[in-house]
DNA sequence: ACCTCCGGGACTGCCCGTTTCT
DNA sequence: AGAAACGGGCAGTCCCGGAGGT
């Protein structure tokens, strides 16, 4: 009855699930190329599942890629939720600097997503760019608040600075890939001045 | 003599050339994935000849990334060749930012050599370490010679502003890819700024 | 029912016996050699079958060499079936000579897998010491029945019988092969007269 | 003149020599499929030397095939040069016995070579018939000259004693290479008591 | 509705034996 | 004798669909 119908579309969800962790983690360590075998048996089904749920790679590479930035984002709101806005703002950089930097492998799916959504693989672009959109608009948000509490000056355009301080931070992403891991704390201290001096 | 000897090597490097740029084509063109056969087929030869002289895919891709990044560096040493170092900086900057801001097919091979090379192809990463490390070294020696020629105001740390300069630099070039176009001065001019204040 | 639940497996244990046969008569035909894609068209199905069903190279040449094994062993257990332990012992003899000397392309695909599994594929090694180790022991056990019935004098060590005959035997199978047919019932002859003579 | 092309010929040969060193070892580790490079990587020289030498693979598996009989040849031989008929007999089985069973390498390759003459590898089967009547011929010989200096019973057809002897040795080979090593000696041994009792 | 089993094609990198030019 | 290029072929494997089972 209602139990039932609940229980079985409640295992399809968990099967669902489990599907896209295992994509998280295979793709994280080997790459957006691992095959689809090695993800269904990591979540313990068959081939046949995954494209009962998904559809094809690219819909399972695009749910990925929705899952991915959605707990991204749950990270990084956590950190940039009290305070002014100014220390909103820089609660915000700080925290997803140092995710970025964390050279963890999902850090690193996540930066691939993003390049191949401008590159290899325009279906991600729709997604790419309504998720960038956001976080540019949180950070609008922040500045506009901060300015509202007297936390950042007045005189400067939100927008441009929500734009800018996004940019680069993306920015320093790619970088501190090929960068010693004692540089990159000096590299976001550098800019985190930059940053303040505009601001205050 | 001379000549003859001369010759087949000559026609052997000719044929490596052209093995070389119809893979810059194809790798910018259809992404790193692109098959042995069409690139051979490009250059109007047979995949043995590219296996005779690259060994591997991986040979292959390796020495796309050698010349992608001396190409780009030739590129960009133009547009800083004279001038006082501030000036050179600055050319720098602007050639580099103007270059892989392009959306032009090889940048954005080049974009995807450098993340690879910090992921998926660790083969690259002694490449990437060497580029990387040159780029700033050049970018140091440019604030030094600003200093030295008074261009430059003295009492800023030169290495680390060549760091930074280069991290955000590259920074940009990740998020450009994102961004609507007419967004794209608006990103670098405020970065420009902020650097000018800084070196003043 | 029955009939349901049967018919996908049974459908898949065909599609595998005709992969298997295939296999045999391109590998007797052609030698180890032999590409999957042949073997695969010679079964009416492509190369996923094959990978399916035996997972490589490798798989698939360690089953024909289960099924060549298991073939011959019911050709000559039928004809050692009946009679005193030595008519059987003898029959047994017989047979097997008659039939590893007839030049038949699944005797030279047999013993090619004998020699291979000694050599050059080792992972044979296993399949190929339980199958002389099983044909020893079926020999032994018909000279004990034999001895039991007093049709094998009781003086000889059952064992050391059961070890040389199976060696000679395989042994007659390499030189047939290069001696011409008239002088092979030559050979054969002479053995057994010496066995007869062992055993009487 | 005299001296130069003798010295340029003597190189040639030595060349030759080295090539068809390397090839016998190449494939008495790897098999015979090992490639045409590996065999001239090993020799010191590249593959046109080989091709230049031998003509083409199978020109040099067939002389790798001629050289191998011949070293072979010269090891039993000098085991069985002195002493009576009987003696000399039974010191070429005890010879070839003991270094077919070797499971050296190089005894590999000489069976995985009789083997292919008899089957994938036809133009090898004139090489492999010469072999083996000359074989043949040289027990029936030995055989003979027994009988002529009484060492050997004179009422056994000597022709049929050389084929058995010749069949039964080639064929321990085959079992050998499948048998625990302490069985070995129990066999051969229960085979030289049959041809003793049979010379006798 | 969810999932498994079986199979289909297509493709790729690798490598190999050979010829040609010098 | 070497260096370069050729062209063919093969194993592996990948993504995907459809028939069936539960």
């Amino acid at each position: 009855m209602a139990t039932a119908s609940t229980t079985r579309a409640a295992s399809a969800q968990a099967t669902r699930r489990r599907l896209l962790d295992a994509a998280i983690r295979r793709f994280a360590a080997d790459g957006l190329g691992t095959s689809f075998d090695a993800v269904a048996a990591d979540a313990g089904v068959t081939k046949g599942a995954l494209y009962h749920h998904f559809g094809s790679k690219d819909g399972l590479v695009q749910a990925v890629y929705r899952e991915a930035v959605n707990r991204h984002a749950q990270q990084v709101l956590a950190d940039s939720a009290q305070g002014s806005g100014r220390e909103r703002l820089l609660g915000l950089i700080d925290a997803s600097a140092r995710l970025y930097t964390s050279r963890e492998p999902f850090y690193r799916l996540l930066i691939a997503l993003h390049i191949d959504a401008a590159g290899a693989r325009p279906q991600l672009l729709g997604i790419a760019e309504r998720v960038h959109r956001q976080q540019r608009e949180h950070m609008t948000s922040l500045v506009r608040a901060g300015q509202a509490d007297g936390s950042i000056r007045a005189d400067v355009d939100a927008e441009a600075v929500g734009v800018t301080v996004n940019a680069a931070l993306e920015g320093f992403v790619l970088v501190h890939q090929l960068e010693p891991a004692e540089r990159q704390g000096h590299l976001v201290a550098q800019f985190r001045r930059l940053l303040e001096d505009l601001l205050a």
